[in-house]
DNA sequence: ATGTTCTATGAAAACTTGTTCACTGTCAAG
DNA sequence: CTTGACAGTGAACAAGTTTTCATAGAACAT
């Protein structure tokens, strides 16, 4: 495989974050301007360079459409480690709320009150756009051991009316847990994930404050 | 959210397929010929409407270039309880950015319907206050099952320095994958955490995006 | 009946984009 | 010194592509 040149490198890249980022690809005039060329034959040079060098790969006549071919790695000699951020494809993202820590067992009084730290979570596929509601609790507890949400993890908390075997929120004696929402006819109950816990939970009076759709964990 | 026709719908179906098979866009006599139309005036039209009901947005003039819209799915089952959000505790969090699922430096358009969905990450408690560079992406494939983490995760990337030992995200063949990284003396490899893959990637150059420092799944 | 909306045709205009041509400068190898 | 590869300018062309304009039938509600 033939070496890339620096510019080379720097307007593939530029391609590959510009599609990653608008989901197209630039035109030849959008790579001359984000490189200040002059002409639009530099850009046009470059392009036949990549292809001549199978990194690209050119739909001829069709405008903004391009292949990557991924680039065949050598497999000697010392490693050399580069340092790089995610690049121009990254996307801001909308923020969300952290609410502290959430009792999956039995309430936990001896917590010396909630962390509150902040913290990013992170949104359901079904729900990213507009989920003015979400937010994470820490999970204090092993009564859901056996869902594999453990003590420490941050279960990301979404509003919503939870179906029979969701993993809900619940407001429990004032205090949050995290459980498993059981119906059985008209009848609620939640269920502790946990062998050796009590299997079921009956309730009449019951405050859903949202269903656990992701957990995020510590590797 | 207007319904789409059939006609519509097939046409932005089409669309997405493209784009998930060739990487760019077709043109409007793409879906012309796809579709049999005797005027290109019919595909415009009906793009029209797309973006008029807000599932697509056209790039004015450029050729070639749209988005899409994630549609928003509505879950309405029925239940008696009461819901309420997280409360005053809760706290506003600084934004993240997310990368994007990459595979061969694209975003994974055969997702449900998503391309390019915001989402938010979380990012770990050493860094919170402080991190603008920590990104999140999409895990694609298996190779780090025996780590638990698998197809559809996402693991949240901070920069930093890894240790032997650490799950990176390092960019490969202009692919970014997940390895842990081995340091044997000055030759560094990347060890994918499944059986049936094999055991060590050996490298000479090698871009190192970040740290794997949290995961992310659904529940 | 009448108007409206949706879908479609057919042609052309207007703009975007890839491509080609002629020419210049730099730099290293022969 | 010359040659050739590489990188770039500037202008123009040809094709690709979107967009507009004029027109018309079918379905449907008023």
């Amino acid at each position: 495989m033939e070496e890339l040149t620096k510019k080379q490198r720097a307007i593939l890249d530029y391609m590959k974050a510009h599609v990653a980022e608008h989901t197209y690809w630039p035109s030849i005039r959008d790579i001359q301007a984000k490189f200040r060329f002059a002409s639009t034959n530099a850009v046009f040079g470059h392009l036949q360079a990549l292809e001549r060098k199978g990194v690209l790969q050119r739909i001829p006549g069709a405008a903004r459409a391009y292949k990557i071919v991924p680039e065949v790695l050598g497999d000697t000699s010392e490693t050399v480690i580069r340092y790089e951020g995610p690049g121009d494809d990254a996307i801001q993202f909308e923020s969300v709320k952290f609410a502290g820590s959430i009792a999956a067992g039995f309430p936990d009084y001896t917590e010396s009150s909630g962390v509150l730290d902040s913290m990013q979570v992170p949104l359901s596929p079904s729900s990213r756009r507009r989920a003015p509601e979400s937010f994470a609790l820490r999970v204090r507890g092993d009564s859901m051991i056996d869902a594999d949400i453990n003590d420490g993890d941050t279960v990301i908390i979404e509003p919503g009316v939870p179906k029979h075997g969701d993993i809900v929120a619940a407001l429990i004696d004032g205090e949050t847990t995290l459980k498993r929402l059981i119906k059985q006819g008209a009848k609620v109950y939640l269920k502790a994930e946990n062998q050796n816990y009590p299997d079921l939970i009956p309730t009449n009076s019951l405050t859903i404050q949202g269903i656990a759709k992701s957990v995020m964990k510590r590797i």
